[in-house]
DNA sequence: AAACGAGACTTGTCCAGACAAGTTCACGTA
DNA sequence: TACGTGAACTTGTCTGGACAAGTCTCGTTT
C-alpha cells in the first residue's frame, strides 16, 4: 500500500488519501456499514488538514462509495460493482478482467464506401470511406459474439498493418495515442441472421443480445460504429441505480 | 429564477448556486463548449467566497456537466442525457416523460409460495408466499411489454387494494412510504414464449429484449423481482459513459 | 426504570489567505 | 514576419479558523 502512495507521489495530496481509502474499501479492511474514523482522527493520522481529508471524503461520497450524515461518521455504502471505461468498452479488456481467455477469428477487412444508413448513424457523407471489420469473438475458445465494426478512415487506417486475429483493437488504437473517450451504447434484441447463425452456431432466427456503440473521441468526434451480437445466455448487461446517485443510463424508445 | 432561489433558501449557499448553474446550463444560457465565468467573477457576482463557489463547481464536475483544466476556466461539457431514478424506475413515468400514454391490462394478480428458482434470486425461503403480477403494458394504446412482477409480501400486500389497471405501481408504492431507492438490472435477450406471443401479437420464438430488475429498499431488503419483455423494435436501453465519470454498469458473463 | 437535558463530539458550511501550476496575450527581439 | 519571453490571469491545492447543526453519551431527575 505505501509502495503504491510513494511510487505516485507527484499527485496532489487528496487524490492519494481518496484513492487509499478506495483501496481500503475494496479491500474490505473498512467494511460496509461501519462508520469511517472521523475527520480529525484521518487529519492527525496522515497529518493534514481538515479540507484536505474532506476533498478526498468527497471524492469517494460522489462516487457513492460513502454515505452519511451530518453528526454522526460517515458509512461504507453498498459497493455498487462497476467496471472501468476499458474494461466496458473493450471485449478483450472485459475478458481479461474476468480472468477469461479472449479470442478472435477475423471474417473480413475491407476498406468501402459507407452506405446511407451507416452514414446517418456516423454523420458522414454517403460514399465517405469507411474500414469495416467483421470478427468473431471467442472466451475461452467458444462463440460469443458476432462484431461487425466501422471506423473513420483516421481511426480504421491504423488497422490494415495490425492483425486484427492477435487481440485488441481498442488497445491498438488507443495504444497509438488515438483518445477513445467515450461511448453510446443502444441495447436491444434481434433474430440471428443467416451469417449470425453459422457463426455463432445457433439456427437463424434464434433471440441474440445486440449492442449498437458509436464510440467518441474527447472533441465529440465519431470514431467507430459496432453492430455487436451476443448469445444471451453467454453474455448480458448489468444496471445498477440508485436515488442517489444519478447514472447514465437511459431507456429510450426507438422509432421506426 | 430569482423566485426559485428565494423560494428555497433555507439550502446551503453552494447547493444554491450549482442549482442555478445547472439551470444556466440547462437553459441553453451557458452554451455546450463555451467556457464559464471565472471564479473570480462568480465570487464577485454572488458576493461569496471562492471556496463556496469551487464547492458548487465541483458538484457540477462530479456529475460531469463542466469539464476543464488548470488555468483555463471550465467549460459546459456534452450534456450526457440520463433519466432519473424515477423514470428508469417506473414505466408510466418512463412513458409520460416522453409525452407518451402509458396503459396496462392486469392479466393476474396472485399470492402463491415462491418456487425454487424465484426465491433463490429474492433471498426467501422456497415456498415462502410472494405476490404476483402478470401485466401487458401499453405505450399509446400498443402492446409494447410483458410484465412479470412478484413482490415480498410486506410490499405487495398494499396491492390488493390498488387497481393494478389504473397505473403505476412504483408511483403506488413510493406513495405508501415504502422506500424503493436501489434497482439492479439484468439486461439480456430471449425468445418469446406461447404467453409473451399471444399477448404481445408476434410470433412464438421471436426476440424479445429482457431486463431482469431487483429493486431494493434503502436498508439492502429485496422488495420486488421482476422479468419485463420488450418488443426490441419498440423500446431499448441506452448506456452512456466516459472516461472521465465513472458509470455504475456492467457487462457481465452468465452462468449456466 | 424511564425520561430529560447538558455537554462533548462530529460533520456541514463558509471564509480568508497563500502558493503552485498552467494558459493567454502582448511586447520586444531576431 | 516569425519567434520567444515574461507578466497577468486563471485554476488547483492546501492551510487554519470559525460557527452552525446534528448525534451521542452519560448523569440527573422524575
Amino acid at each position: 500500500m505505501l509502495k503504491y502512495v510513494q511510487s505516485i507521489s507527484e499527485e496532489p495530496i487528496h487524490q492519494r488519501l481518496s484513492d487509499l481509502f478506495r483501496e481500503r474499501i475494496a479491500s474490505n479492511d473498512w467494511k460496509e456499514g461501519n462508520p469511517l474514523p472521523s475527520e480529525a482522527e484521518l487529519c492527525a493520522q496522515h497529518g493534514v488538514s481538515r479540507g484536505t481529508v474532506r476533498q478526498a471524503l468527497a471524492s469517494l461520497r460522489s462516487e457513492g462509495l460513502i454515505a452519511g450524515g451530518r453528526g454522526k461518521p460517515p458509512v461504507v455504502a453498498h459497493p455498487v460493482p462497476s467496471q472501468s471505461f476499458d474494461t466496458f468498452m473493450s471485449y478483450t479488456e472485459w475478458a481479461h478482467s474476468l480472468g477469461r481467455e479472449p479470442g478472435q477469428r477475423t471474417i473480413e477487412i475491407a476498406r468501402r464506401p459507407a452506405g446511407e444508413e451507416l452514414a446517418g448513424k456516423m454523420l458522414l457523407q454517403t460514399g465517405e470511406p469507411v474500414i469495416q471489420v467483421l470478427r468473431l469473438r471467442l472466451l475461452d475458445g467458444l462463440p460469443t459474439m458476432v462484431e461487425r465494426s466501422s471506423f473513420v478512415l483516421e481511426a480504421g487506417k491504423a488497422l490494415f498493418d495490425f492483425d486484427t486475429d492477435s487481440g485488441s483493437i481498442f488497445g491498438h488504437l488507443t495504444s497509438l495515442g488515438v483518445d477513445l473517450s467515450r461511448g453510446k451504447h443502444v441495447i436491444d434484441a434481434v433474430g440471428a441472421d443467416e451469417m449470425d447463425a453459422s457463426l455463432l452456431g445457433v439456427s437463424a432466427g434464434s433471440p441474440l443480445l445486440r449492442e449498437n456503440r458509436l464510440t467518441y473521441s474527447r472533441d465529440g468526434k465519431i470514431l467507430e460504429c459496432s453492430d455487436d451480437r451476443y448469445l444471451p445466455h453467454l453474455a448480458n448487461f448489468v444496471i445498477e441505480n440508485t436515488r442517489e446517485s444519478k447514472v447514465a443510463l437511459a431507456r429510450v424508445p426507438r422509432v421506426a
